[in-house]
RNA sequence: GGAGAGGUGGCUGAGUGGUCGAAAGCAGCGCUUUGCUAAAGCGCCGUACCUCAAAAGGGUACCGGGGGUUCGAAUCCCCCCCUCUCCGCCA
């Protein structure tokens, strides 16, 4: 959520932040601008109208104690009594209207983002290792999944539907040990406090994410849309502190937390159908972080870096590239997204996505510090997949096939994975 | 699921219709006393919003959330959320 009083002071810069992303955010701030003039008004008029009832209230108080008679001053606060009444609804209205226009508006990139229509603007930031050559031919991870019983797509969607996967065997465990691996990496080396959190939101926190009110149809809601099942674990870990005012010394905070995720994934049908790349549930495991203004864009490099790390100890090839304005999601500020190399897809696949979301949603879920000077600031919050599992093992069973069909595990994973080859 | 208790400022905790944004204590900040530490004394010490060119100042709201009763609500009534205890069920 964008601060309503940097939209009043400086209109055209936000205009102008927000048109760099597309769409027709942009478009709406003469009408917020116009909500907020009408809301002030009533407001200013309230308040005036509060105090005269608060001080001839007490001028009754004051002569009931002496026995003087009340009934004119009675009777002419109740009449100040209904024209509050009337105007706090008014107040309450337009209240609202702003908050849910204000809700609606996406975060403001960063001013020095690359400015870019969609993914094709997007510049590469660097690579890592290179694409590795067969001397064989290859094969996609599903015709490996099914040679070597890794998963089983059409019994998933037997008990689920389409767009569910079950992994089995060596696959499960594979799975498993993917998970294993990242917990204790980002723990033991990164510096990051494990949590495992509730699968199942609240309203109040999904609006806090910013994936409500506006992505509604993209989430699995449950008990009457009371309840969400977590799209990522952005949500409950972000959440984690939300309408608390945390201590300098405590910042910044690093979270890493394995938990599957639910997508509907609705208008994507049909893309990416084949394998297990695009599913609507997923194991990922995910890092996010709390800080304060003054560190966050630091922070973002380094979880970053921290997400790479991932990729390199399994030896497999990715690039790093960041997000142009058109393409980002919506509270991000700035964004790196990692795409790891998938031989058998001859492509990179995105395994993470590593976004700065400055103060937009710790505005929206009422996340403070205090700072040096004793102030209560909003901090800034981060995340970033480290990384997305059934991505990661399409690009590791594709990358590390071998002439004979089996799979070798790169040495990292190999104590969590418990041997040195599938086959 | 049933029965009960409770949610007040950073914390503890008073306050059952009026002058209460809220006693007191603790913590914190400043000053005084002091050789240092400790202690004592004094003062300050919530948040949001509105108003103001800005600062100063002024104002309104907020005692879990929402609604109601009333001239007036932390206090009375209703609904919801959360926490705790006991019972039931259960991995």
């Amino acid at each position: 959520m964008l601060d309503i009083r940097l939209i009043r002071e400086n209109p055209d810069y936000v205009r102008e932040r927000l048109a760099t992303r597309g769409g027709d955010a942009h478009l709406k701030i003469d009408e917020i601008l116009e909500c907020d003039r009408q809301r002030r008004e009533l407001e200013t008029r309230l308040q005036a109208l509060n105090g005269d009832r608060k001080r001839l209230s007490k001028e009754i108080g004051g002569k009931r104690a002496k026995g003087e008679p009340t009934g004119e001053i009675e009777e002419q606060v109740r009449g100040i009594g209904m024209e509050i009444s009337s105007l706090n609804e008014q107040t309450a209205q337009a209240d609202a209207t702003q908050r849910d226009l204000l809700l609606q508006l996406p975060n403001l990139p960063h001013d020095e983002n690359p400015i870019g229509k969609d993914a094709a603007d997007n510049p590469e930031v660097r690579q890592w290792g290179q694409k590795p050559s067969y001397d064989f031919s290859l094969a996609d991870h599903v015709t490996l999944g099914a040679k070597l019983g890794l998963f089983d797509p059409e019994r998933a969607s037997k008990i689920s539907g389409s767009g569910f996967v079950c992994f089995t065997g060596q696959g499960a465990r594979l799975e498993r040990a993917l998970i294993n691996f990242c917990l204790d990496l980002h723990t033991r080396q990164h510096d990051y406090l494990e949590v495992s959190p509730p699968f199942l939101i609240r309203r109040d926190a999904m609006v806090g994410t910013g994936q409500l009110p506006k992505f509604e149809d993209d989430m699995y809601g449950l008990e009457n849309g009371e309840v969400f099942l977590a799209p990522t674990a952005e949500v409950p870990v972000t959440n984690l502190h939300r309408e608390e005012i945390l201590a300098l010394s405590e910042l910044p905070k690093r979270f890493v937390a394995y938990t599957p995720c639910f997508r509907r994934e609705a208008g994507s049908a049909g893309r990416e159908t084949r394998g297990i790349i695009r599913v609507h549930q997923f194991d990922k495991v995910e890092l996010v972080k709390l800080a304060t203004p003054e560190t966050s864009w630091d922070e973002l490099e380094k979880l970053t870096a921290n997400a790479e790390r991932v990729l390199q100890m399994l030896g497999l090839h990715y690039r790093v590239i960041e997000l142009c304005t058109g393409d980002m999601g919506f509270g991000s500020a700035k964004t790196y997204d990692i795409e790891v190399w998938a031989p058998g897809q001859n492509a990179y696949l995105e395994v993470s996505s590593c976004s700065n979301y400055t103060d937009f949603q710790a505005r929206r879920m009422n996340l403070k510090f205090k700072d040096a000077e004793g102030k209560n600031r909003f901090c800034h919050t981060l995340n970033g997949s480290g990384t997305a599992m059934p991505r990661l093992f399409v690009a590791l069973v594709e990358t590390w096939q071998q002439a004979d069909g089996s799979i070798q595990i790169p040495e990292a994973l190999q104590p969590y994975f418990g041997a040195a080859e599938i086959r």
